[in-house]
DNA sequence: ATGTCCTCACACTGAGGA
């Protein structure tokens, strides 16, 4: 089972590049963020081409900002929109969406940028990353993803430059401390486990040639309950999708899940085939 | 380089957000 995460930076702009992705990229779940979009428009937009594909699509949109969602080809249930109990800013923003997808618990994050940390908008972070923590352990970490746009740098691997990132929000201590305190839960770093001193951007500034350079930033990210996390066959991040014409900053992560949730691949003691012959001469161990 | 892109409105140019 494919599942992936991307903010696609206004899903009406990038039509072309998502539905292209989705064809060579084939992700059986998918989680989106800033769609910026209205449910009926991404509907209108969206609706036909993604029905055309296989997926059921749950959107959770505002208009103008935000706007999340999930898609969906192994099933789509118990669908739960926003962050209940979240602050808002002042109301409540279209920042997740949550559905049970292929018996995973799936939610797809935008988490609030925090403009700058002396800004009321880092308080409102911080605040909404205490209630999402709570969700999850109020569920079931050990059957959820959580995945998405996060707006935090784990540590400092993730950024270009630690010292370009001094005075910035997605570095500071308290944002890492909300993160790990989601981690500490049952999730896992599903990237960073895979990869593990590789920077592995996920963003990159669309300004200066940032790209180009690889100034970027790891801050969307997989998290995943342990027997999840132990079922990881792939995991990375698809740069391709911020190549070429008219890409979101954001690229996508993409994780590869193997079918067997128990780890059981069959019988314990190896067949005939494999052990010892009856008759045939029993080799001494060394 | 505060250098780009996306959206919306006191709209065909500029401001806010990222």
């Amino acid at each position: 089972m494919r599942v992936a995460t991307w903010n696609v930076n206004s899903a009406k702009a990038r039509e072309p590049r998502l539905l292209g992705w989705l064809d060579e990229r084939a992700p059986d779940v998918v989680c989106l963020q800033e769609t910026k979009l209205s449910d009926e428009a991404f509907e209108e937009t969206f609706g036909p081409a993604l029905a055309e594909r296989g997926y059921e699509v749950a959107h959770h949109g505002e208009g103008r900002w935000n706007g999340v969602a999930l898609l969906s080809r192994v099933g789509l249930e118990e669908v739960v929109e926003g962050l209940p109990g979240a602050p808002g800013y002042p109301h409540q923003e279209a920042r997740a969406v949550t559905a049970t997808c292929g018996g995973l618990r799936v939610t797809s994050v935008y988490v609030p940028n925090g403009r700058t940390v002396d800004d009321p908008h880092y308080a409102y972070k911080l605040e909404w990353l205490g209630v999402l923590r709570d969700m999850v352990e109020a569920g079931d970490p050990s059957s959820t993803i959580v995945a998405g746009d996060f707006n935090i740098a784990p540590a400092d691997l993730d950024v270009y430059s630690v010292e370009a990132y001094a005075e910035s929000t997605h570095v500071t201590p308290p944002e890492r401390e909300a993160l790990a305190a989601i981690e500490k839960t049952g999730l896992h770093d599903v990237i960073r486990e895979r990869w593990v001193d590789v920077p592995a951007f996920t963003y990159w500034d669309y300004r200066g040639g940032a790209f180009h350079q690889d100034r970027g930033m790891r801050i969307d990210l997989v998290l995943a309950g342990t027997p999840v996390a132990e079922r990881r066959q792939a995991a990375w991040v698809d740069r391709q999708a911020r190549k070429g014409t008219g890409p979101s900053d954001h690229a996508p992560v993409i994780v590869d899940l193997d079918e067997a949730p128990d780890g059981d691949i069959g019988p314990v003691v190896p067949p005939p085939s494999l052990g010892a012959k009856k008759g045939a001469p029993r080799r001494k161990k060394a």
